[in-house]
DNA sequence: CATTGTACTAAAATCCATTTTCATATAGGA
DNA sequence: TCCTATATGAAAATGGATTTTAGTACAATG
């Protein structure tokens, strides 16, 4: 089973139990979000849907979109614009992305002890953290490796 | 003296130090960044340039940015495309934001401790990270306690 | 089966971000 | 003072993100 129908299912089961609509765009926008291994733009999204979806249109991915980043199904990559999918929905709080300047590919942690600590750091200075974005971009592995 | 007007000699002093020529268009943006609290999207500046400097375009306010960013002069807020006047200039390394959600107040951490911390992270897992975005977003304490 | 809320179609406009190109001006070094 | 690199002026195009509006389809609920 590859790791985008687990995903799927995943999500699936989540929505279900939510009593929120997995629709067949929804599920599609997700299934191309999760087979493409670094973020995706809206754009490019709508071009992907496009090819089997005429009817596709801005709209069409924008409320798809809304829809799993409200669901936690779907993170938004605020320093490029782009979407990827939630590698683990079930867990709810913060995220870190690990983003390849080179291969694109993201990785997402849950380092709940540094979210906890910047949490604390922030509410030390009478800030109140209710999001957090963390992204760090750099090399991965493979890209650091082949460029020797 | 103001924040802002410190943060120009600083900018100044540093511009000349380095050898870069701090314009009057580039101070000027600067000096609007730094006076206003929280972040200002390109276009925001261009009309303000524009009242004072009719022949302002977007390219005029791009370059001026793309100036000050490389001289760590000015962050970019990847979660919101808007720019803040970097709150100590002879920092070189990482930052993290705090930004309010109710009166976009921006405040400049450089918690050290917790950006070696994520790099290292990052490193056990084959990521090597060369740039950090963290931007938490919430509520300032004058926004929590307003809104009691 | 009727109602109601949610999702989707459809078309377009708008807003915002950013780039391109080429010409002109100007500051600082030779 | 001249030269050259850098900055700015000027006009426009592009690209992308997002919203608006209004009508239609459809699923769950009673």
């Amino acid at each position: 089973m590859t790791q985008a129908s687990t995903l799927l299912q995943q999500a699936e089961s989540q929505c279900h139990i939510r009593g929120v609509r997995f629709t067949p765009i929804r599920r599609r926008v997700l299934e191309m979000i999760a087979e493409n291994g670094g973020g995706l733009k809206a754009y490019d999204l709508l071009d992907k849907l496009s090819t089997e979806h005429a009817a596709a249109r801005p709209p069409t991915v924008y409320r798809a979109l809304e829809f799993l980043i409200d669901q936690g199904l779907v993170h938004r990559i605020e320093s490029q614009n782009s979407y990827v999918a939630c590698a683990c929905p079930e867990h709810a709080h913060g995220f870190q992305l690990l983003i390849c300047r080179h291969c694109g590919y993201v990785e997402e942690l849950h380092l709940d002890e540094i979210s906890a600590q910047l949490a604390a750091l922030a509410k030390s200075r009478g800030f109140n953290v209710e999001r957090q974005t963390i992204e760090l971009q750099g090399l991965c592995q493979d890209c650091r490796t082949a460029s020797e």
